[in-house]
RNA sequence: GCCGAUGUAGCUCAGUUGGCCAGAGCAGCUGAUUUGUAAUCAGCGGGCCGGGGGUUCGAAUCCCUCCAUCGGCUCCA
């Protein structure tokens, strides 16, 4: 007999040889259906794996993401057979579950897939899945695997192979398809009942620039019909939302391929809305003590030689600026940091004035790759909600907690309430790709962390992920739909001060070297803009909105009360407009809908009798008539 | 930057054996209509068919090239 231990606590004990499926169906068979896969001891093993000492288990289903990870790596395999049934000649690369589903790297030979072999794959993947076949785990030595592919002519899987050790190989066989792989799997394929290929792409070889493109075939696959199409519309609803669609509908930014791509050009309305996320956001630093800056865009070269980035970066950047003086070189700055350094450099500092927090909202140009520009979230010209906070080792942490005080105080007030934060740290086993002394970066790190239980904040802590001047913390923020995205984020910083020397003079009548705090909540205008967008699917938050209401008069000779209600509201610092074109109070309702106008007030004979407005709010419809003063009180309730 | 796809009016899209003056709806303009909660009617204007080069008697349509966009890869100070 050996004992299992269950993530409660409890010990039970089972056979020698049990499965996590049998142990499963101890507790009941309903669980026993769903069970995917199991963590055995801390490690992924399938369900269907026999155990032979004492364990501790955890049992996997679809709903944990262990689950669907097996879920879907079985899914690539099957995808595999699919193509190995399909076509000839297809040579495998890699094939792994991703967030959303799964791909397969194949090298497809001389055959071209196109999109109108979709459903090809997907009939046969299910006529594949419905044969119930188990993935069936064997043990394998580093030769006869190689042998195995060998024969197989898959150069890809041979060499995987080479960098693996001997006694660690695994083969997994469901049907007729072999793989090399670690697992684990679903018990049968019967499991997989939709399954969707929903794209293709090009994907070299090891993400290795130099080596071979294949193809990459991307799929999502359920245990129901139902959710596949569930999942479908999630897509479709993704796509309404899609920031550069409703950017150019609701008129917020456009681009031009005179002034150049990636350069967004922020339009009356657009322009609204960044503006009043600054001014909140500014306001907010200035509770927090923060001072605000303007730099010049550019900055002399031998800027960018001191922070280093001329070196790192100067290649792929926007080429310097010349002038009639000969050797005279500007760049446009691509970050604010070495301007903020050199106003921390300007004079002599004392620690009394420390933490000194210099904030700009500053724009920087980037050449990004030109496959890499995306509507807003991905430009070459951006503004940062910068700043830069110099201080003690010992401010740190204090420093930390009213950064994340802001931020989360920030995006509450936009709206997003779901966010937990990355914490990146060094790599223990590479100490020598980061600057800065141990003592330090044991501080910074100790700061950051408990700076974010001081504050409960949700963390997920990655090692090796810190940049190479000093460890940060990243926002992921989940939003309407359940997308993840990186928000702002805090970085902390020990290169910069040494490479502009910066000091300050301590309690101690000495020099000191202050550290550096890099932060911005928003991360860019521009990305959160389109993060905010996606959000709220255009439908912005009342104070935000450009447009909060829209006078329609019933009858176009009621245009002089429209003005008076509006100048009235405008006392309230309600702001609107009058929609006086010559249309139908139908065509007019309708166009405002569209615009996402949150409030539309119609008005007619009745309405002027009663100093009121007949109130609709967009999406919901009418909600009845109010006195202007009832309506300014209900208005005041919505924000 | 790399792979693949796409590019026709402001927007959404028709338009292939290469051939009459390149079409529609919406939007725009003009006029009529004066409207009570999601599209009033009529008329008009609008396109170097992404740019350049080529093949051809003839190119939106075929070829080359550049650019942009989209989906990925790689990258993101």
């Amino acid at each position: 007999m050996i004992k299992i231990t269950f993530p409660d606590g409890n010990v039970k004990e089972y056979e020698k040889g049990t499965t996590a499926i049998e142990i499963a169906s101890s507790i009941s068979e309903g669980l026993a259906r769903n069970v995917i896969s199991a963590s055995i001891n801390e490690e992924l093993w399938d369900a269907t794996r026999p155990i032979y000492d004492d364990a501790s288990i955890k049992l996997h289903t679809w709903r944990d993401k262990e689950g669907k990870y097996a879920f879907w790596h079985s899914s690539a395999h099957l995808l595999a057979e699919a193509l190995e049934t399909l076509y000839d000649n297809v040579k495998f690369g890699i094939g792994p579950p991703i967030e959303n589903g799964f791909y397969y790297d194949i090298d497809t030979g001389d055959t071209v897939l196109t999109p109108d072999d979709f459903e090809k794959i997907e009939k046969k993947m299910i006529e594949l899945a419905q044969q119930k076949n188990t993935f069936a785990r064997q043990e394998i030595s580093k030769q006869d695997a190689i042998d195995y592919f060998t024969e197989k002519e898959d150069e890809y899987k041979i060499e995987l192979l080479q960098d693996l050790e001997d006694g660690t190989i695994t083969f997994y066989k469901q049907g007729n398809f072999t793989d090399l792989c670690r697992g684990p799997h679903i018990p049968h394929t019967g499991m997989v009942k939709a399954v969707k290929v929903m794209s293709l792409a090009g994907a070299y070889w090891r993400g290795d620039e130099t080596r071979k493109q294949m193809t990459r075939v991307y799929g999502v696959s359920f245990p129901k019909q139902k959710e596949l199409k569930e999942y479908l519309v999630l897509l479709e609803e993704a796509k309404k939302r899609d920031h550069r669609k409703l950017g150019a509908e609701l008129e917020l930014f456009m681009f031009s391929d005179k002034v150049g791509s990636g350069l967004p050009i922020w339009l009356p309305k657009g322009t609204q809305i960044r503006e009043r996320l600054q001014n909140y956001l500014r306001s907010e630093q200035e509770k927090q003590g923060y001072k605000m800056v303007v730099t010049p865009h550019i900055g002399g070269k031998d800027l960018y030689v001191t922070s280093g980035h001329y070196e790192k970066y100067g290649e792929d950047s926007f080429q310097p600026i010349h002038t009639p003086r000969e050797g005279e070189e500007f760049l446009l700055k691509p970050m604010n940091c070495p301007h903020h350094c050199e106003i921390f450099g300007h004079r002599p500092r004392s620690y009394k004035e420390l933490p000194l927090r210099i904030g700009e909202f500053g724009t920087v140009y980037r050449y990004e790759q030109s496959g890499e520009l995306h509507g807003l979230s991905r430009v070459r010209g951006f503004t940062q909600d910068d700043a830069h906070i110099f201080c003690t080792t010992e401010q740190l942490k204090d420093e930390f907690l009213s950064v994340l005080e802001l931020t989360t105080k920030v995006l509450e007030k936009m709206g997003f309430d779901d966010f937990t934060a990355q914490i990146s740290l060094r790599d223990p086993n590479n100490p020598e790709k980061y600057i800065g002394s141990d003592e330090n970066w044991d501080a910074a790190e100790a700061a950051i962390i408990e700076a974010t239980k001081d504050v409960e904040m949700e963390t997920v802590t990655e090692l090796g992920e810190a940049a190479f001047y000093g460890p940060k913390l990243d926002f992921m923020i989940k939003d309407a739909i359940g997308r993840k995205w990186q928000l702002g984020t805090i970085q902390v910083d020990y290169n910069l001060p040494d490479r502009f020397e910066l000091e300050y003079i301590g309690s101690d009548n000495k020099a000191h070297r202050p550290v550096m705090i890099h932060r911005a909540p928003f991360g860019s205008m521009e990305r959160f803009m389109s993060i905010l967008i996606e959000h709220t699917a255009g439908k912005f938050p009342l104070w935000l909105t450009p447009d909060q209401y829209v006078l329609i008069p019933v009858d176009n000779k009621f245009l002089p009360y429209c003005e008076e209600v509006k100048l009235e509201l405008a006392k309230h610092d309600i702001r609107g407009f009058v929609d006086d074109r010559n249309e139908t109070i139908g065509k007019k309702i309708r166009d405002n809908e569209l615009n996402k106008i949150p409030l539309l007030l119609i008005v007619g004979e009745k309405e002027i009798e009663a100093h009121a407005v007949s109130v609709r709010r967009q999406g919901e419809g009418d909600v009845g008539a109010k006195s202007i003063s009832e309506f300014v009180t209900f208005f005041n309730e919505l924000l």
